[in-house]
DNA sequence: CTGTTAGCGCATTCAC
DNA sequence: GTGAATGCGCTAACAG
């Protein structure tokens, strides 16, 4: 590979006049742009950006952490956030957390040796302290997918309880009163939070959810379908399920047309997140939207401003709207069969 | 960031004794180990990746290069990749080409710009003579999902003429015998190689597919609607459907089905790739298994291995196999129909 | 406008 | 076994 040295050789100019013209800095005679451009392209010249970054202690590099990029929710997060990294010349390096708190931190420090600062982080395990302390150290962390009140300006989130909370007023006025919720079997964040909203829709209601009725499952379509076996087998009555997510939703669903149960006829189905795959299953699924690409484009653009602009104030936090997306997994409740399927 | 100069100072040796030991390289008298592991421990000491880069002239960083990684084939791609790469304490680089030949070499020089040799590259768009020269550059890239034969010992791929091949002798095993193949309309790799062992398949047993029942398309869900309305409107006769890949099959289900004819009874529809979505799909969607995390994974061990054992020669070629799954969306063929269905 | 100089943090000779 | 010295390729003062 060709060093900034060769190009200085060949044009017959310093190294540090070839940096200035790289990086468009000062002014300067065309004919030596022309020779050290013509020198560039002659020797395939490409900076080796592990001086780059040494040197000036910046790296052009966003890096994204996920659970596990092959969840197509998680796909999105980072193809969204590569692609506008590279609209702004950035690179994309990619880390996967499985879940695990020690992995995520592990990432984020192997980012931070990297000279890379800018991170967009999908957490669910760290805590909330730990996050701020992060926030601290590293200028461009943006947490997607999470609000934390004292780093409220770093959050590129939506409103869980509210989302869910519209998605239970939504059956609610299909009529539906006894539902299912299948919940995802993790204690933070997220899961908690789209409970509570359901919970909240149905007390305004003057209605609840019955204990028996919320199962908490994988979140995986195999679990959908198992929470739903052990509703049917415990005798369980009800005209409709509020699933954590798409993939629970699809499993339900399938769960239900194996056993007789016709959707959204004699059980009403909405999930969450409106991944493509809502538009796979049959009948169609109603889902609430998470429009987690925009907001990982989105939350590449700050982490970017956060870092390039030293001075920056940013007094706002990153709310995101999430809307229901009426397929045909859902429908008002048939009275007939309100006692009926649920015992079958 | 605690430096390597901090840990000896804090340590009360120098730097490169602490270097050594980082590494293991030569012996040292326990008490020096000891204090030199406290002060790593207690400065939180983490080396500066691009320093080392730049001192050693070596990086452990694996990129990735896919079409798009949002797919859900390239996703499995990427987190396969990423996984194995994360057991080797290697990092991982994501880059997106979108099909887009100069977008490719743009990454991959990003890639090597960072003195990353190991890439592993799904490239639909370089020539086989701009792979070879790459692969004479780069010592660790690896070609996935592609045969190139001067460079056979850097291809993880699958015999795609053999698998489409199985794939349409399967379907002529159920009786069919009018067939119509939506392919993807790419001239290169694995489109044309698919169609081909179709073809193949059906010459071997005396018959063809006609050219009005070959259709090209996009690859997405909605082109294999559209293929499938295309089709129809034409009044084309056939009882199976052999697509290039699960999308466009889904696709085409999707819109047998609003049309009123039934899957699999009246027309069998067979996908490849056997992609998570085939067991969403209703029918469940019979598929060509193509096994590429397991390639990924594959493809980064086989990277590592070619970077760091200098004087290695493979001679052999990373050829998986590709097998039939068979789900719900494939039957035998329905003679009553044969006539019917086709001009509905 | 341009060249000289001095590091960035680390690995790696070479001495001792 | 360990330390001192050198350089990886580049950026960023500082001179001129």
């Amino acid at each position: 590979m060709a060093t900034l040295q060769d190009v200085a050789n060949k044009a017959g100019v310093s190294t540090s006049t070839v940096s200035r013209i790289l990086h468009g800095k000062g002014k300067f005679t065309s004919a030596v742009q022309k020779n050290v451009h013509q020198a560039i392209k002659e020797l395939n010249y490409q900076p080796n950006s592990n001086a780059q970054a040494l040197a000036s202690n910046k790296v052009a590099l966003v890096g994204i952490i996920t659970p596990n990029i092959a969840a197509p929710f998680y796909g999105r997060v980072a193809s969204g956030g590569a692609a506008t990294a590279r609209e702004h010349q950035y690179k994309t390096l990619i880390a996967n957390s499985f879940r695990d708190a020690e992995d995520e931190l592990n990432a984020i420090y192997s980012f931070v040796a990297q000279g890379c600062r800018n991170i967009i982080l999908h957490s669910m395990t760290l805590s909330d302290e730990k996050l701020i302390e992060l926030a601290r150290q590293i200028k461009g962390l943006v947490i997607l997918g999470r609000y934390v009140e004292k780093i409220a300006n770093r959050c590129v989130w939506i409103d869980n309880v509210k989302a869910s909370k519209l998605a239970a007023e939504y059956i609610l006025q299909k009529g539906h009163k006894k539902v299912a919720v299948l919940s995802y079997a993790q204690t933070q964040c997220d899961p908690s939070q789209r409970l509570t909203g359901a919970k909240l829709a149905f007390m305004e209601a003057g209605l609840e959810i019955p204990e028996d009725l919320i199962i908490f499952n994988d979140g995986q379509v195999a679990d959908g379908r198992l929470s739903v076996q052990k509703l049917l087998d415990n005798k369980a009555e009800f005209t409709a399920i509020i699933a954590y997510n798409d993939l629970i939703a699809i499993g339900a669903i399938k769960e239900l047309v194996k056993r007789g149960i016709k959707v959204p006829q004699d059980v009403s189905v909405i999930g969450f997140d409106n991944l493509f795959l809502a538009e796979i299953s049959t009948p169609e699924l109603t889902s609430v939207n998470y429009p987690i690409e925009e907001m990982s484009r989105y939350a590449v653009e700050l982490s970017i401003r956060l870092t390039e602009q030293p001075n920056i104030h940013i007094e706002q936090t990153h709310l995101f709207i999430s809307s229901i997306v009426e397929r045909d997994s859902t429908a008002d409740v048939n009275q007939n069969l309100v006692a009926a399927v649920v015992t079958s």
